[in-house]
RNA sequence: AGGGGUGUAGCCAAGCGGUAAGGCACUAGACUUUGACUCUAGCAUGCGUAGGUUCAAAUCCUGCCACCCCUGCCA
């Protein structure tokens, strides 16, 4: 990309403006960036912001972006996670131009460059415990305390060193250890740990190591080694820059352009759990049918619910990126799922609680009517429905005592069916405990829908099936897994709430719907709007006799009862 | 004796010395064969707070306050 074209662009938030000036003052030719998980867990809402602002900042500015696996821990980390990424990355819509495993492509070379750290004096073989560590790093307010080890000779570290790759000490007897500054006020600076010993198999590399590098001192050199240009990450990070920038010097020291860590705050969700082992806990207490069930807000659940990429993309554009902690209500989500849906979605009507309606004046065979896919798009075309004798309503779209502003259907009353006729209601007929059992109603032959030159005119649209046109399906209906009092979950689970009091119980309600015949063509994936009621999505469990849709979110209703 | 961050409307968020964008939510109203969508209007004499500099301050300076993060051989 040219200085012109660099000049054009309008940097949508702060780190685009940090790149932008970087790319104009000559910093660097061109913008990589990584997106760097760790394989150990599906996906969720929150790591998409950060995968986009990865993809995005890179792509704005022509550059490019690895998918980095962040694998240092083989006590942590599973391989079919990492599977799992890169179709979570398309379905995203972002595309790495390499995919990298740290522990396969770096490990040798971690390993030298700590080599080269003992050997310029900079890094020493200490033998306290974890316990000693601890006790001698100091606390947020007072200097910590050499370690007995921190000044022994780089020929003596060297040879424990590669002792410790050999496989002569167990987990956690020794370690390696940057020599920094003991009295930092910056607690990271304080000797961290580079090094530690684990005997453990890797899902990648096996068990040709026994040590493994920590992510402080592992990160920035997958950095450099990547050529990354900007490596975004979330701000608690923040602490973490100088060390960041001291490995970098201390490795590198003759890198012209290393590197610049920037970093960015995470958001919250209303009434959205999202920690790994809360999740885990569900799935494995059989709380929920799964790590893709449709009320977690896992990449995997929100997938099979029915939210799209976009919607989730369009959310984190609008968001906005700063360094403010933020908690946001979920129907700032919603809106993007609607807007997204109401686009795309096509339109169908299932009525999931049935009021026969007879059509008294109505006999014959059922005749064709037509509805749209989607009114707000031209080329979507229309599919057949069918209108005749026997007809089924919502029993909320008839009220034997309306209430005020109600214009759907009351006894004397006439409504349009969508797509079809107006109808009159004549007569409700209740059963023996004075429910309306099934209403009388006349329709208007003049009034078809696309051809109503009759004239009348009525306040009300409602959705209908005809009999032989409808069969049952499913439906799932689901309420937020979060109990209404705890608005935000990980402050409540941190102040000591436990995660059975937090989730609320029957949160998912099966039930069963009419739903017009050519919903029978439905794919599973497959998005719809039920109209006046909201957007369903064909689920995995459907079987040809059972066709199952979740509820992705109701359409918005403004009606004020 | 710690260090690092963040404070603009109910919730996000622009703003970069020249007199408070936008979105969500909400409230009216218009339109409508989906009470959806769309459209129109309303919604901070105010930018954590107290001073200071200036013709002019959310923007610059100083003090204070609140909240978040940091003492893994996790990432």
């Amino acid at each position: 990309m040219n200085r012109e074209d660099i000049e054009r662009i309008e940097p949508a938030n702060f780190i685009e403006e940090e790149v932008k000036k970087d790319l104009l003052n000559g910093t660097y030719n061109e913008v990589v960036t990584r997106c760097p998980p760790e394989p150990s867990g599906y996906w969720h809402i929150g790591h998409c912001k950060a995968w986009l602002i990865d993809f995005e900042t890179a792509r704005k500015f022509g550059g490019y972006t690895n998918l980095r696996m962040d694998d240092t821990n083989p006590t942590k980390e599973d391989g079919n996670f990492a599977e799992s990424y890169l179709a979570d990355l398309e379905w995203l819509g972002c595309f790495p131009k390499k995919v990298i495993y740290a522990s396969e492509a770096y490990f040798d070379k971690m390993y030298e460059l700590a080599e080269k750290l003992i050997m310029d004096g900079k890094a020493y073989v200490c033998e306290l415990s974890a316990e000693d560590v601890a006790r001698t790093r100091g606390t947020l307010t007072s200097a910590g305390e050499n370690s007995p080890y921190r000044d022994r000779p780089a020929e003596e570290s060297l040879r424990l060193f590669r002792d410790m790759k050999a496989g002569k000490f167990k987990d956690g007897e020794v370690t390696l250890r940057a020599k920094i500054d003991m009295a930092s006020p910056n607690i990271n600076m304080r000797d961290p740990v580079i090094y530690r010993v684990l005997h453990a198999t890797h899902y990648k590399t096996g068990d040709k190591w026994c040590i493994y590098p920590m992510y402080d001192f592992a990160h920035p050199i997958e950095d450099a080694l990547e050529g990354i240009t900007h490596s975004i990450c979330d701000i608690s990070f923040e602490d973490h820059r100088p060390l960041y920038n001291w490995f970098i010097q201390n490795c590198f020291p003759d890198m012209k352009n290393p590197p610049r860590q920037i970093e960015f705050a995470l958001f919250n969700l209303e009434y959205v759990l999202l920690g790994k082992r809360y999740l885990k806990q569900l799935v494995n207490n059989g709380v929920v049918m799964g790590w893709d069930d449709p009320r977690f807000y896992t990449i995997v659940g929100m997938r099979r619910r029915g939210i799209t990429a976009d919607a989730v993309k369009n959310f984190m554009l609008n968001i906005g990126i700063t360094k403010s902690v933020s908690i946001l209500p979920l129907s700032a989500f919603e809106y993007y799922v609607r807007d997204d849906l109401n686009k795309k979605a096509t339109r169908a009507m299932a009525v999931l609680d049935p009021l026969k309606v007879i059509i008294t004046n109505y006999n014959g065979e059922p005749e064709e009517i037509e509805i749209e896919n989607n009114p707000n798009d031209e080329n979507a075309g229309k599919h057949k429905a069918k209108f005749g004798r026997e007809i089924y309503i919502e029993k909320e779209d008839f009220s034997l005592a309306p209430p005020p502003k109600y214009n759907r259907l009351v006894e004397g009353g006439i409504v349009r069916l969508k797509g079809a006729y107006i109808i009159k209601c004549n007569k409700a007929v209740l059963d023996k405990n004075g429910e309306v059992d099934y209403l009388e109603c006349e329709y208007f032959p003049d009034t078809k829908s696309g051809c109503d030159n009759s004239g009348m005119k009525c306040k009300g649209t409602i959705h209908f099936v005809e009999k032989s046109n409808s069969f049952e399906v499913t439906i799932r209906e689901f309420k937020n897994l979060v109990k209404q009092e705890y608005l935000e979950p990980s402050k409540a689970l941190a102040s000591g709430v436990s995660v059975e009091e937090l989730i609320d119980s029957d949160t998912l309600v099966e039930r069963k719907a009419l739903a017009e015949n050519f919903l029978k063509t439905a794919q599973v994936g497959d998005k719809f709007q039920f109209m006046r009621k909201g957007f369903y999505c064909m689920d995995k469990d459907s079987t040809e006799e059972n066709f199952v849709f979740n509820s992705t979110i109701s359409l918005k209703d403004t009606y004020k009862k």
